[in-house]
DNA sequence: TTGAAATAGTTGCATAACTAACTATATGTC
DNA sequence: GACATATAGTTAGTTATGCAACTATTTCAA
């Protein structure tokens, strides 16, 4: 086996093992230092909601990449915090829409100033260019591997 | 709240939802299709076992990113399916060295080609350079936060 | 040399991930 | 209209993650 070929392994290693962790991990510790209950996961879906309430599981499936199960039980445990609760649609009983309690609508300017202060922290000596080069990568790879 | 604190925040989303899970579930596919029974947690520590065996439990929890029950579990797990082998450390009762099998020393190269083919794919108009940034903000991203 | 602090590893608990298999509703075609 | 197919969501089973609390061993300092 060549060299060449641990060298590219290694930025699988890079992508999925340090960055994305790192900073996930940082910020549930912040939340934590708030006094916030919430996960990460939960609220990346929030964050989702927070821009649009009223989404399908589907659709918080696809804005969030994970697949449904994993919704199902995100919004099972947000519904247990009382922070969404599922409305059945009525142009199509199949779906559910999950909206925002007004719990939920009351920790978004403070959790999104922390996941700031959190990237704040994650990106010294980080400029922007440099940042719009690994949202471009990382949209480029999402896109090969729909 | 200013529209900026939303940008900020989405580049976090980008990094934590997308491209890193997208490229794990890939090759974690990859590996189900060529009929390999590991996980990519599981190929991920064979990764640094192959790089440079017998390390310990700390080590591969510096080397993988991950903390220590993590590994504990993942090695219990390793050594359930016969890939890894703890063994006393002569100097330091305290420690286990993680120990290759035999058995997984035959993985090494047939799974580094897969992540080099998960890897080509999902790099595919993706240039050196974008790279070479990508890793570097990610190593600064880690020192930010460690 | 003995007792405190540091280090290596494990265990228990809660949350979350993926796959596969399932139910219920909607759509589309003969 | 009826049946096959597609879509939305749930459940079960396995693996993994993080934190906190624990044991065992080593190190360091009074």
């Amino acid at each position: 086996m060549s060299n060449n070929q641990f060298k590219r392994g290694e930025l699988y290693s890079v992508i999925n093992g340090m960055a994305s962790t790192a900073v996930a991990r940082r910020l549930q510790k912040n939340f934590r230092l708030a006094g916030l209950e919430i996960t990460i996961e939960q609220w990346s879906v929030l964050y989702h909601l927070w821009k649009q309430d009223a989404l399908s599981q589907q659709e918080l499936c696809n804005r969030t990449f994970r697949d449904k199960p994993s919704i199902t039980r995100l919004i099972d445990n947000l519904e247990k915090q009382k922070l969404v609760k599922r409305m059945p649609s009525k142009e199509d009983r199949r779906i559910n829409l999950v909206c925002l309690t007004e719990t939920a609508k009351l920790l978004q300017d403070k959790t999104i100033e922390l996941a700031n202060q959190t990237m704040d922290e994650a990106l010294v000596g980080v400029n922007k260019n440099e940042i719009e080069i690994v949202k471009l990568v990382f949209q480029k790879v999402y896109d090969n591997l729909l």
